[in-house]
DNA sequence: TGTATAACAGATGTATACAATTTGCACATA
DNA sequence: TATGTGCAAATTGTATACATCTGTTATACA
């Protein structure tokens, strides 16, 4: 039974972090004997994760990695917000105490990892961070909708927090903080607080995430340019 | 393989037509008997049931309808606006040519069966109707919202298609009505006009489902009350 | 050279036997 | 009566052999 539920865990932190890459094909035969499971509890596996949006299952063609097409890209950029905001609010309104508990020992584990430079830790405990804010919403209508967009996120975020300059680890504390003060906005049950600090954070992250799309231009190293231009 | 899809479709349809309550167990080995299948691939279609949110399964416990206990309700009711509207007019404005012509022989095949009274029938090809709506969207992170909004109001609009008096039926007619409306709206592109009659048709199907919830008193049956008095 | 077809290897789908877990019931005890 | 314990039956979970499907490669023929 372990040795199941860490195969499933496994499967989603790799799909999520894009060690398995979007659109890859998951061969039964060779993933159950990675994991040390016979194929008839892997099948069960991929059903759920198809379920949950990770992986496309074809009839005789089997499971391929939730592919990330730029028109579905444009989807996801113009739905976050709504989805976003509306769990904030409902989290803002409906979260216990215990749940709150919980989120800001998650946040204190982001942090540190975020500070420390575990990409792919940081990555998932965003990711955790995101869903408990989910669950908080007591909604399961829109958690389904949520939890199908954090995938994308997650995976479309994954350079956010490998930082390249000052300028990234800048805009990585600045996460750090804002997901601080959602927690102090949720706790004080401050719906409208929550929202705008949740679109705050969205603008930040995605500001991000559309550069990974469309990254800069490779550079076009003038100074070797001139060199040539001297030896002509 | 047809045994097995004739399997799926027919357990999501006794789930959505409340055949099946909400809370039944569901047994592998009768189910499996019953389909004529071998409980693997039944085990397949439990778990495909359980992601698109028609079953829950629990470990070593089996698989059992989704309840709908009347806190879930309470956020369906809240839920179910936004959402529809939200598909409303992503519909209106990315549906194809080609699902207009199927959403209208759908409606079609509706009318027919809800002037008819064929109950079961009805309240299914309302569900394809909202279902296709759904698919014009475009967006698969509220799709799967959607999908599982729409499994809890056909379970509770089961009452809406037999009617028990004229103003049942005139209602009936006007959800028709209602349905042509959004189908010009949407395949004229008129998003705001699209929004505005789901809204309006939600508020039809609201009342009646509020009514399933919480039906009218049991009459008092003043006159053998009466009797009862005269006979002290 | 190009196309069609057949055979084959590799992968997915299904049936079934067996293992592990839960549940119901009888019985014992406080 | 209420509660706890142990066993048996029923139910779910897993492994494995076999069936079926898909895609590729080899071969025949135009």
């Amino acid at each position: 039974m372990n040795k199941k539920s860490n195969c499933l865990s496994d499967l989603r932190e790799r799909i999520l972090s894009q060690d398995i890459a979007p659109g890859s094909g998951l061969d039964e035969v060779s993933l159950s004997a990675h994991y040390e499971i016979s194929r008839t509890p892997l099948r069960e596996i991929l059903h759920r994760l198809a379920g949950d949006g990770y992986v496309e299952i074809e009839e005789n063609r089997g499971a391929r990695v939730t592919s990330m097409d730029l028109s579905v890209m444009r989807v996801f950029f113009q739905t976050a917000p709504m989805v976003y905001s509306s769990i904030a609010r409902l989290a803002a309104e409906n979260r216990t105490g215990q749940q709150v508990g919980v989120l800001k020992s998650t946040q204190v584990l982001f942090a540190v990892a975020a500070r420390a430079g575990d990409t792919a830790d940081a990555a998932l405990l965003n990711h955790q961070f995101h869903e408990q804010i989910g669950q908080m919403a007591q909604n399961p209508y829109l958690l389904i909708s949520l939890r199908r967009m954090l995938i994308d996120h997650t995976r479309l975020s994954q350079t956010f927090f490998r930082p390249q300059s000052e300028a990234d680890s800048a805009r990585i504390v600045k996460s750090i903080d804002q997901h601080d003060a959602m927690i102090a906005a949720i706790d004080a049950s401050e719906p409208a607080l929550a929202i705008d600090l949740t679109l705050q954070h969205w603008d930040l992250s995605r500001d991000q995430m559309e550069k990974y799309v469309r990254p800069d231009p490779l550079p076009l190293d003038v100074i070797s340019m001139k060199d040539r231009r001297n030896a002509i």
